[in-house]
DNA sequence: CTTCGTTCTCGTCAGGCTGACACTACCTCG
DNA sequence: CGAGGTAGTGTCAGCCTGACGAGAACGAAG
């Protein structure tokens, strides 16, 4: 066989959205190369994992065994990142893995080593991560386009204001509420009605709802309002 | 260094339209493992080149050097693969690529150990590279609803004709070309008029048109009449 | 040269979806 | 109880799409 040899990890892009914000989960390196420098939180493949395998391990020790499993998020391959010097280290390759999670208590860990940071306020992570970054958003804005998946970032139930609060986050956009519900409760399969109310806060209760088994919206849900410039 | 090494191959999903059919171009191996079977032509990383490198250099070799820089095609990386037991030789990382090419005269080289196959009748083909293929023609067909790359499998002038029948070969359905006309000639910068047209053929003669710079669609080109059944 | 078949291209029209927004329902707070 | 805020419904014009009709421009056949 030819070829030389790469050590092989995992980075994880792990999004949420907190405070009608999209926020990353970051960890403070503690060692070389880039200590101290924020960075994704990532690990290496074991030799009989695959590489989802090691994602969800990695996705379990950062946000507490268990809640990983139960809560309703989204994990899925985003890309791999071989660039021959992205690693001081020597030849390194890292798959990217896109984690989309309702918003959380704080991650296990006590201390400062890791946490949610606004993405928005993110710059120079270690090694090529601002870039996986980047590209873990990029694809989650295209993902809520033309999928249900914007649920993933929501508890198991939630109201329609909860879902469009979501959308706002992810694209930075004003969507308008009314055309919001309309769209949402009008794609069969979206969002199955429970019927009970939320309660407590000003306005009317909101209804609440939990995530249905439909998974892509046809048609898409558009960022941009169809520029049609002259031809 | 934690963690074991792999060696890392990029594998290549290589797809054009010949005849109206989606075709993808395999190679037979003439070595262990697999020795006899079709695959996916690919190679390993060479330890100077990132993954696109790697990619770029192989599609050159198997379609013929010049012809890959030439060429109005794309390449653009799937996912990665790696499974513990995907290779009997050992652990085996490998990075997908999708290539949409134009319909190309037979590969540089001699005899049948590579050609083009019409993906619905590959089956059984070496490693994981049947599943391989698959995530390819469907990364394809999601593509062209959302993106102008459907002219990736087109010659640099071609007539709308030519690009109805990419689609029509790649979701396999017909499509009416006097709606497909109006869609794609109404999106700006989708294509470019030559006002040269195409002669020889029965019925009125078809304008060429180039690539524009356009390269996202907004609305989407539905696969699907956006099945809105009972909620 | 005329006719016919084929293909390209432009039009038409009903229906669906979207953006904009008026209006009602219902809760909390003072 | 009234004011203010949020949830949800209804309306309407405009764009886009699917389903055609019909004319334009060629080659082939008679």
């Amino acid at each position: 066989m030819r070829g030389n040899l790469f050590a092989v990890g995992v980075d994880l892009v792990v999004l949420t959205v907190r405070g009608d914000e999209l926020c990353v989960l970051l960890v403070r390196r503690s060692e070389q190369p880039f200590e101290g420098s924020w960075g994704l939180p990532g690990g290496f493949v074991a030799p009989d994992e695959d590489l989802a395998d090691t994602a969800a391990r990695e996705l379990s020790a950062q946000i507490g065994s268990g809640a990983a499993g139960r809560v309703t998020g989204h994990l899925e391959q985003l890309a791999g990142y071989a660039a021959p010097d992205r690693d001081p280290r020597g030849r390194v390759l890292s798959v990217a893995f896109l984690a989309l999670l309702p918003d959380l208590p704080d991650p296990d860990q006590p201390g400062v080593t890791s946490g949610w940071h606004p993405v928005a306020d993110v710059a120079d992570l270690a090694f090529d991560h601002t870039r996986i970054l980047s590209d873990g958003v990029e694809r989650a804005r295209e993902t809520l386009e033309y999928t249900t998946l914007a649920a993933a970032f929501c508890p198991p139930e939630f109201t329609i204001t909860d879902l469009r609060r979501v959308y706002e986050a992810v694209w930075r956009t004003e969507i308008d509420p009314r055309n919001f519900s309309r769209k949402v409760t009008s794609t069969p399969g979206f969002l199955i009605p429970t019927n009970r109310h939320v309660t407590g806060g000003p306005g009317r209760p909101a209804q609440l709802f939990r995530r249905g088994p439909a998974t892509r919206l046809h048609p898409a849900m558009l960022r941009e309002p169809a520029v049609r410039a002259a031809g």
